[in-house]
Parts: C-alpha cells; sequence; structure tokens
DNA sequence: CTGCCTGTGTAACCAAAGTCACAAATTGCT
DNA sequence: AGCAATTTGTGACTTTGGTTACACAGGCAG
C-alpha cells in the first residue's frame, strides 16, 4: 500500500503523515460499477483515490440521476468530509466508473490530522475548492447549456477522465447521466455522427473530432 | 466591532480568537444593492457576516445571471476561501441584499487560524460544508424542477431571508435570479395570483400562502 | 393636464426537449 | 436456426419555456 500511497500522494504530503495514513488506513480494491456510496448511507471513513475513477451522482425525487462530476486520482471526496463534520448521512451516491483503488481514512484521524499537518490541511482545502468548482461547473452546464452542448461536454469528459475516444455506454446509460431520455440523447448522438464527430456503435461510440 | 462580533459569532469562538479577529478585522458597513465582489476580480479578504443577507449569483457568457444562494448573518464565502487559496479570482459575483455589516479578515490569518484554533477549523469545514449544500440545493433546483416550483422556491427563500412577506421586486428582477425571461415569470406570477397564493402588486408582491 | 417612463398583461408564435409508439437491427441463448 | 432480450432509429405529438409585439396602467416631471 505503501507505495501506492507515494505514487499518487508522495509529493504533497511529508513522510510522517504518509506513515500515518499507511499505518491507519485500509486499502480497498473495486470493480468498475461498484458502488461506494449510497444517498442516506451512513460514512464509514474518508477516502483517498489511489487510481481509476469514481463518478459521483444526484438523485432527483423520482429516483432518476443525474452526473455532477468525476474523482480522479489525488481527489478525495469533499462531500464525505462534509458527512463527516456535521449530519452523517450522504447526499450523493459514488460508483466506481473504472477498476479503482483507495484508501479508506478513519474519520478521526482528518480532524487529528487538520491540526498537526500543513500539508494534510492544504490539500483538504483544495480537495473542498475543486469540488466547489466542479459544482459551479457543473451548475453552468445544466443552467446556461442546451442539452446537444451538455452532450458533448459530457462525451469529452467522460473521454478525457477514461483516457480512451471509445465511450462504452448504451445511449440509455448516458440518458441517465445527463438526467435526459433515451430518445433525446439518440436523437441528438445521430446529429452528431452526421456531422462527422462520432461514430455511433451498438453498445458504444466511438468520439473522431468534438 | 467586538459586540457586534460577539452577536454573532460568540458562541462559537473562544476569547483569544474572538480577540484576534477583532484586531486584525476591519468593520465594513454596505447599503442594499451594494456590489461586494465581481467575477475575475482579485480577493482582498475573507468576510465574516455580522448582519444583513448577501447575494450570490453566477454569471453566463451573455452575461445574464443566476442566483447561487443567499449568506446570512454567521456565514461565510467559501468561494472566497476557495480563491484565497487555488487561484485567486472571483468565480462569483456577490451582491448586498439588505444592508449588512461584515468583517473583512486578511487572508493570512486564515491559514493561520487553521492550525491554531479548533473553533475556527470547525468553522471553516461547516462554511464549506454549507456551501457545498446550498450549492446541491442549487442544482436540484434547475436540474429537477420546473419553472413554476422554481419561482415558488424563490419566493419562499426569499421571504425567508429577508422575514418579510412582501417581496420588493419587479418581474424582471426575479427573472434575472432564475436565469428566465420577464414574460414568463409574469406569466407564472399571475397564475399563482389566481390560486390566491399571492398578490400582485406594482414593484412588490405579497405572499398569501406558499 | 400632458407626455413620458417603467412595469405589467396577454396573444401569437417558436424552439427545445420530453413522451409514446413501433420498427428494425444486433446479440445471446438454446 | 430460431427465439427472446436489448439496443437503436424515427415519426408524431405534447409540454415547457423563451421571444416578439403591443396594449394598458400608474406615477412623476414639466
Amino acid at each position: 500500500m505503501i507505495q501506492e500511497l507515494k505514487a499518487s500522494y508522495g509529493h504533497q504530503f511529508e513522510e510522517p503523515l504518509l506513515n500515518e495514513i499507511a499505518q491507519c488506513g485500509t486499502f480497498k480494491e473495486v470493480p468498475a460499477g461498484h458502488k461506494l456510496m449510497e444517498i442516506g448511507e451512513y460514512i464509514k471513513g474518508m477516502p483517498l483515490l489511489v487510481s481509476g475513477v469514481i463518478k459521483v451522482l444526484r438523485e432527483d425525487p423520482d429516483g432518476d440521476e443525474l452526473l455532477l462530476y468525476y474523482l480522479e486520482p489525488g481527489d478525495t471526496c469533499s462531500m464525505t468530509m462534509s458527512c463527516c463534520m456535521g449530519q452523517s448521512q450522504s447526499e450523493i451516491r459514488a460508483i466506481a466508473e473504472t477498476d479503482a483503488k483507495l484508501i479508506m481514512i478513519p474519520i478521526r484521524k482528518m480532524e487529528e490530522w487538520t491540526a498537526r499537518y500543513r500539508s494534510w490541511r492544504n490539500f483538504v482545502f483544495e480537495s473542498y475548492n475543486n469540488r466547489l468548482n466542479e459544482m459551479l461547473h457543473t451548475i453552468d452546464n445544466i443552467a446556461f447549456l442546451n442539452m446537444d452542448e451538455r452532450l458533448v461536454n459530457y462525451l469529452r469528459e467522460k473521454s478525457r477522465v477514461n483516457a480512451d475516444s471509445i465511450i462504452r455506454n448504451t445511449h440509455q446509460e448516458i440518458a441517465y447521466d445527463l438526467h435526459s431520455s433515451r430518445v433525446v440523447i439518440s436523437r441528438l448522438l445521430k446529429k452528431l455522427e452526421q456531422m462527422g464527430k462520432i461514430e455511433i456503435h451498438r453498445n458504444y461510440l466511438k468520439i473522431l473530432d468534438l
């Protein structure tokens, strides 16, 4: 675990903190699609993402979803921190987008390290900032853009976090993430294909020039 | 200033921290409508809101606005904290909704106090959490609700923060906050009036039963 | 009082996106 | 091969909300 840790966090945490993390944290490996956190669930610990990508979703009253943002290696879930402090139930759902490795930190350590380690403080603040900015970005997308532009942004972002120009999802799955309907997404994808920007195949699509 | 400070923050900060705040902070009083922060502007300090209400807005590429949330006494602007750390330009616009009093803290004190005072740490974290939750709430509204429901929520919230069942705004101003158009808002307000939920007057409206 | 400015009411129209229904293609299973 | 389930394509329709255009009312200044 210690070498995984150093690869992702070695440059920002000092030696003693790295050791403490290695000591207190528990290593966890999950496959793509694994649900890491459910809405209303109580928080066990704070996750440090070592490898892989995690998607964070919000749910509406009808049970439909909306993708908020992706977590990438070096990120932690601020929502979790949020929950550790005040209320303790999760406001969001977190699902492994790819196979992922993470280190779970017991909640009480977080408080302690915040007082003791400057680098930890910086890390925590930076995480919060990243998350706030991602949320702003999400709001910009939802509030200011039409579905066709949101779809393009979604495909770009998804391609980026997976480092793959092939998006391995059905139209229905894309529709869920964008809180839209399959028919609408199929329509817009077809338009993108006609513009020569993507190729549509069954169960996946290829980005040519977005 | 010290008594203003104690009224709003006395219960959560210990004596020595209160004294430090009183010493380092500068008191500021602004009238309703005053712009406290503009998008792209560099951050001078971190504000602690003592009295009044501040509204926080996001702007789209065409220059149209969207209300994100209100800050109330006891709140601080997490976006500002955010900016203090990483980048330094504001992502949002902040405007005094009512006359307001605030205490500005120099940026470097924030880091220092986070290490030294447990209550300050808690305050900062709690602020971040509140903001993240408000953002979630905002996303819920935008992504999951129709304009009529968003309008009702807006009127309720506005009435609450101002502690006034009279909303002193034109339809155009409401439309700006909701990133909609005047005609749409007039239409929906008229419907609410016909349902007996509000009374419409020139330049203001009265909430009867929302 | 008259004229002007601002705010509101409303009709007509348009565009985006959601819904419904069903056809067609692909794949997996036996 | 044959059947069932999943995925995609598409036409027709509805709803929501944005746009344009214009009428009208209230208030204020000259």
